[in-house]
DNA sequence: GTCAGCGTTGAATAG
DNA sequence: TCTATTCAACGCTGA
């Protein structure tokens, strides 16, 4: 009897097991789905379809993806919400319809997966000896190692570095994988503990009401029917400028929404570039990366590559590439901020929206996370980020920790003196605050002069709106004004301590810096009395 | 070693 | 309403 298996080269989760079986001509194949729950370009499922006995789709559900999150002090929280709990399960029964259209069916498996796998290759096998695994990149568009290889062994830390080393991915304009017509059907699966794709209350979660729940619906077919109407518009894909959608926008929002479908991999992202590129060679002018649609991809690349070549990439002790603040730690402005009571209707709103829908726009993530730590809370960055991975729909690992390390100035970005207004962000793109009247309906009737800052509004005008700030919506937890002029000097002492830590400066230097930062404080205070002043 | 130029997406202000 | 400038000034890269 001969088993084999062979692991990715990379670290992409897409492996697959293939068993062979010595004595007959015609090996069975086990195909092991951890992301990639697609059909469509999949050369795992294409390689364990071709020419086996036997075919054994998996899906293992390990029970740690359910647990409480150990870094919560949130009682009931788990490591993935509801919502991405129902994605992924409308994912897999899409993914077990599509099978058995082909003449196959989705093995659910309950339990630690390498532990299951195990039992479930015992049952049918003596031995675990000989067992081929095939595990080819396909969830990314190039393969992390050999960009960190031609980069010399480390990762590229800048974006513009990353494109130049990645250039074309090789499959760029090759056809990428024949179509499945047929699959071999489910052997015997003798006493492996099978089961249906379960329903949520089965997981232990609690279903709740229709309003809680994400617009956006799991599965491959959902997701490659968000990409026809993504792409249906050709002038809309070609002049795509990520930092020109507008974060308010909810009924349309102003991006694709397929992140939560790459996150699965109900989409391949190979496919998703090749439909890009294909609208671009049909136009005459496009956008470029970093901006445009394609290059969105590429930043997900970026993510991953640095991720993988990073130690401790998710957390600030011992990662070379993360900046040592001195974030504060304190709970209670984490709990107001996750708990959508801040008292800025900008943050708050957004905050709702992640916990309801589990998917907000890049800026809004952005404004959430500047305000959390850098900006005004000054709270760690691995404390909000633990908060976006439990809610988000479309929360991956190496995107979610690479974008909190930069939004946190801890690495990749570092111009803490740019901040996000709470206030005045949200109102360049939505004056009126239809987004804040949506997604918190208690400030419904406020008028639009007040609705970003409901705090400033006269009690009568809070009378009339229904909306007492103090009673019915929080107080602000922070001054703005205050507490990100504190931020910004917090970082500045933070900055200059790694500089000295690292050895780039000397003392002298470093007394010089000192003195310019008290000069700064001088000049503020002065210009502070003087507006004092006038006012008086 | 030095320094200009650059970096996906700031805010406030002037025109 | 849109664009350009100013503000203040970070680290990294490459000439």
């Amino acid at each position: 009897m001969r088993l084999s298996l062979s692991l990715s080269s990379s670290h992409c989760f897409l492996p697959l097991s293939r068993t062979f079986s010595s004595m007959a001509s015609r090996p069975n194949s086990l195909m092991w789905f951890r992301k990639g729950l697609r059909i469509h370009d999949n050369p795992a499922l294409e390689y364990s379809a071709s020419d086996s006995n036997y075919l054994y789709p998996v899906f293992v559900i390990d029970p740690h993806y359910m647990e409480p999150d150990p870094n919560s002090f949130s009682p009931g929280s788990a490591r993935a919400g509801l919502n991405r709990i129902r994605f992924l399960l409308e994912s897999l029964v899409d993914l077990d319809s599509s099978l058995q259209k082909l003449g196959s069916r989705l093995l659910v498996l309950k339990g630690e997966p390498s532990e299951v796998l195990i039992r479930c290759f015992k049952e049918k096998y003596a031995s675990e000896a000989g067992i081929e695994v095939f595990s080819p990149v396909s969830h990314t568009l190039f393969n992390p190692a050999d960009i960190i290889r031609k980069n010399g062994g480390r990762p590229p830390l800048s974006y513009q570095s990353f494109v130049k080393l990645a250039g074309q991915p090789s499959w760029a304009s090759s056809p990428l994988s024949t179509m499945i017509s047929s699959l071999p059907s489910v052997g015997n699966v003798g006493n492996c503990e099978i089961s249906e794709v379960p329903i949520v209350k089965e997981l232990g979660y609690e279903d709740i009401g229709q309003d809680e729940l994400t617009p956006f619906k799991g599965g491959e077919s959902e997701a490659l029917k968000r990409l026809r109407e993504s792409i249906k518009d050709k002038e809309w894909v070609a002049n795509f400028e990520k930092p020109k959608g507008d974060p308010s926008a909810f009924l349309k929002p102003a991006t694709t929404v397929l992140s939560p479908y790459l996150k699965f991999g109900c989409l391949s992202s190979r496919y998703f570039y090749q439909c890009i590129q294909d609208v671009q060679n049909n136009v005459n002018r496009h956008t470029s990366p970093p901006v445009s649609l394609l290059g969105q991809l590429l930043w997900r690349d970026f993510f991953y590559t640095v991720a993988v070549g990073t130690p401790n990439f998710d957390r600030m002790k011992d990662n070379r590439i993360c900046k040592q603040i001195p974030w504060s730690n304190d709970d209670e402005l984490l709990a107001a901020w996750r708990d959508a009571r801040t008292g800025f209707p900008w943050i708050d709103a957004i905050m709702v929206q992640l916990r309801k829908w589990g998917w907000m726009h890049h800026l809004a993530r952005h404004c959430v996370a500047c305000f959390l730590t850098r900006g005004d809370l000054f709270v760690h960055w691995e404390k909000g980020r633990d908060v976006f991975e439990r809610l988000l729909i479309d929360s991956d690992w190496a995107i979610n920790n690479g974008n909190w390390l930069w939004l946190s100035c801890s690495s990749f970005f570092y111009q803490y003196n740019r901040i996000y207004s709470p206030t005045s962000f949200g109102k360049k793109y939505d004056p009126n605050g239809n987004y804040i009247r949506h997604f918190l309906p208690v400030l419904k009737d406020m008028p639009k002069e007040y609705i970003y800052e409901p705090w400033s509004a006269p009690l009568s005008i809070q009378t009339k709106a229904k909306c007492i700030i103090g009673k019915d919506y929080p107080k602000p937890v922070v001054s703005h004004d205050t507490a990100s002029k504190e931020c910004k000097r917090n970082l500045a002492e933070a900055y200059e301590l790694n500089r000295k830590l690292s050895g780039l400066v000397s003392e002298e230097e470093l007394k010089n810096l000192r003195k310019k930062s008290d000069e700064d404080q001088i000049r503020e205070t002065k210009s502070k009395r003087q507006k004092q002043k006038l006012i008086g």
